[in-house]
DNA sequence: AGCACGCCGACT
DNA sequence: GTCGGCGTGCTC
């Protein structure tokens, strides 16, 4: 008998080993083995186990023999080898990969399992609120199914999530996951949780030690962890008997792998193996993402509101949108400059979110303040100042689509037109000259990318509270405590809603929302644009996150982006601008299969980095937008397998997040 | 990804 | 004269 086994090797292809006689009947897919594997034992899983006509080994010299098998029972009831084909489909990295990523810290040999473990006390319900209460009554049913909780604050998910495991973890084996997106929010949810499962709550994370992570995987596995706590990775934990997930802070964009291989996003494969289990998840988000509000606008979760919604209840933060057409030509609009120093004055400190670096300037009309925006796919577009033919042109940064400057203003016919954006450095030096005595702190790309150390002091500074006000980009909002935070400011809100990212609007409202959050129950949260009637900015005053959800949930579906359909995006680079483009013609030739069975799909592009006109590199991108899962798997396995040209570097990526 | 082979630079 | 840099090639 033969067994194909993969390998966590950057390969696409598996390898056939012979069976030692007295494997036959213990061999089976989904076990691992040791193998010889060129000079060295590697570690390998079994793909099938067949006898030696239905190989194809043609070619082969001589064939190794299986060294050892490593496991009796398969580590994963839900079926890891299918879950890595998915994978490995779905975000193109090689399936060996795929599958590596499921087993890559499970220990050789497996020690025994400590002594009895200590029963789970009662869950103190905090369920004040109907719809926690109607969420605990649905897991207590103990039925497959799959939910998205908006929920608020840490102190919040403190108290919610041990009910929710208490309410879902009835059973004696049956064990529970909760996904973090951060390293930091591990300690308060294990202290809140071990007041439930005491001496029973795992932690998973990328930083542990050899030894702890060791326990932590046998823990897992032998069902002496009754919940799991754990950052991305732990979307992989093999488990005795995994009942329910709960992902926190679902939006977060951590949860999409796309630094290393294999390429995943963990919500994904959460939802795909939490149903394959028959058990029961939770997408949970004070912001979910869009694609998980589609999700429950198709009934395929089931939406749990436990943040009380508009019109908003208690204290919170003044919301004040500043629209710039009436304050042209200042950096900081008279509202808000009022507001500074005011706020400096009363010894509270103000940190303030300058425009992106970088940005390319943005048109408006001096007379009407009209601004031009693309007609193919909604954001406002930038002004490029020398287009092919010598004259300007307008670019829109998302899809590509360039077209002439206009002569004269479609609104109003007015012929003056302006350019406004104000980056970090001009908005340092308003602020500067605002507020001549206040000390001011800065956080951005720059210090970002100096020392750990400057950084670290910049952001002390300001956490301490000595200094007045922080300038930075939307980063400093992540790492951010401050004592006496009243102020927070968006410069250029504009800057992020026209970016090629069309998630931009999504993450400006989780933007602003954190930053109405960090102000807590009183202060002032400004946001300056010229684009007032944008739908992101309708009803923020009421921090209306289902009617904000709503609306870019449709816009979504008008211009045809995700959930509506799936991306791959295909970058072509080299020095040689023609190479690149004979790669591109072989792509689209490639995606021609596109569209031919009549479904809705689209390709975007070239989309060309804007002043690349100077540069001796080239490259560009194109997105193809796949009406189906199904399309989007074929088009990235055809740009994947397409020819290599010489000088000329691809990328090809299935959803990306990093534009 | 490992691991080896292989061919050019600074060290005992 | 060796140690060691990382390019390139192979793994049933």
């Amino acid at each position: 008998m033969l067994a194909e086994i993969s390998f966590p090797i950057p390969l696409r292809k598996n390898f056939y080993y012979l069976l030692p006689e007295e494997l036959e009947l213990s061999a089976a897919p989904g076990l691992r083995v040791m193998a010889s594997f060129g000079k060295r034992e590697a570690v390998g899983v079994i793909i099938r186990v067949m006898s030696e006509k239905d190989a194809d080994l043609t070619g082969f010299k001589e064939l190794k023999t299986i060294t050892r098998l490593l496991d009796e029972n398969s580590l994963f009831p839900e079926d890891a080898l299918a879950l890595a084909a998915w994978m490995s489909g779905r975000w193109g990295s090689p399936r060996g990969l795929c599958l590596g990523a499921f087993y890559a810290h499970a220990p050789k040999e497996f020690t025994a399992a400590a002594g009895p473990v200590p029963p789970a006390l009662p869950a103190a319900a905090p369920a004040e609120l109907p719809e926690i209460r109607k969420l605990l009554a649905a897991l207590s049913l103990g039925k497959a199914g799959a939910y998205l909780l908006r929920l608020a604050a840490l102190e919040r998910r403190e108290l919610v999530y041990p009910a929710v495991f208490a309410a879902g973890l009835r059973s004696e084996s049956s064990q529970g996951l909760l996904l973090v997106p951060d390293l930091s929010f591990i300690p308060p949810l294990a202290a809140a949780l071990e007041a439930v499962f005491p001496g029973r709550v795992g932690v998973w994370h990328a930083r542990l030690t050899p030894k702890k992570r060791a326990e932590a995987w046998a823990g897992t596995l032998d069902g002496r962890f009754k919940v799991v706590i754990a950052t991305r990775t732990g979307v992989f934990l093999a488990f005795k008997d995994l009942k329910l997930g709960v992902m926190d802070g679902e939006h977060e964009e951590i949860y999409k792998q796309e630094e290393a291989e294999p390429y995943y996003h963990a919500r994904e494969v959460f939802l795909r193996r939490m149903a394959a289990l028959g058990g029961q998840a939770i997408l949970a988000s004070p912001c979910p993402s869009i694609e998980s509000w589609g999700a429950a606008a198709d009934k395929r979760l089931e939406r749990f509101d436990a943040i009380p919604s508009a019109p908003l209840t208690g204290p919170g933060a003044d919301v004040r949108v500043l629209d710039m057409a009436q304050y042209p030509g200042d950096i900081l609009a008279r509202p808000l400059a009022d507001g500074l120093r005011a706020a400096v004055a009363a010894g509270g400190q103000a940190l303030i979110i300058a425009g992106r670096k970088g940005y390319a300037s943005r048109l408006f009309c001096a007379n009407c303040g009209w601004m031009p925006r693309c007609a193919e796919c909604g954001p406002g577009m930038t002004l490029l100042k020398t287009g092919a033919d010598g004259g300007p042109l307008l670019l829109c940064r998302r899809c590509g689509k360039k077209e002439p400057k206009p002569q004269t203003c479609p609104k109003c016919a007015g012929k003056v037109f302006r350019e406004y954006g104000a980056g970090s450095q001009k908005t340092q030096e308003a602020v500067g000259k605002l507020l001549p005595g206040a000390k001011v702190a800065r956080f951005d790309g720059d210090v970002l990318r100096g020392s750990l150390k400057a950084m670290r002091s910049e952001l002390e500074s300001f956490s301490k509270g000595e200094a007045d006000v922080l300038v930075g980009t939307r980063i400093a909002l992540r790492e951010l405590g401050a004592p006496r935070l009243s102020l927070v400011a968006f410069i250029d809100a504009d800057s992020d809603l026209s970016s090629a990212d069309f998630r931009a609007s999504e993450k400006a409202y989780q933007a602003f929302y954190g930053a109405w959050r960090l102000l807590g129950a009183k202060g002032d949260l400004f946001i300056q644009t010229r684009e007032a009637g944008h739908y992101v900015f309708s009803r923020l005053a009421e921090m209306d996150y289902p009617s904000f959800a709503d609306g870019e949930l449709a816009a979504r579906k008008d211009f045809l982006y995700p959930p509506f359909c799936h991306i791959v995006k295909a970058r072509f680079a080299s020095y040689d601008g023609r190479a690149v483009d004979a790669a591109a013609a072989d792509f689209l030739r490639a995606m021609s299969f596109l569209g031919a069975a009549g479904d809705s799909s689209e390709i975007l592009g070239p989309v060309i980095p804007p002043g690349q006109e100077k540069r001796k590199f080239y490259s560009e991108y194109y997105l193809v937008k796949a009406a189906s899962e199904a399309a989007a798997m074929q088009a990235l396995e055809k740009a994947r397998a397409l020819p290599q040209r010489p000088g000329v570097k691809y990328f090809v990526e299935a959803d990306p997040y990093g534009f």
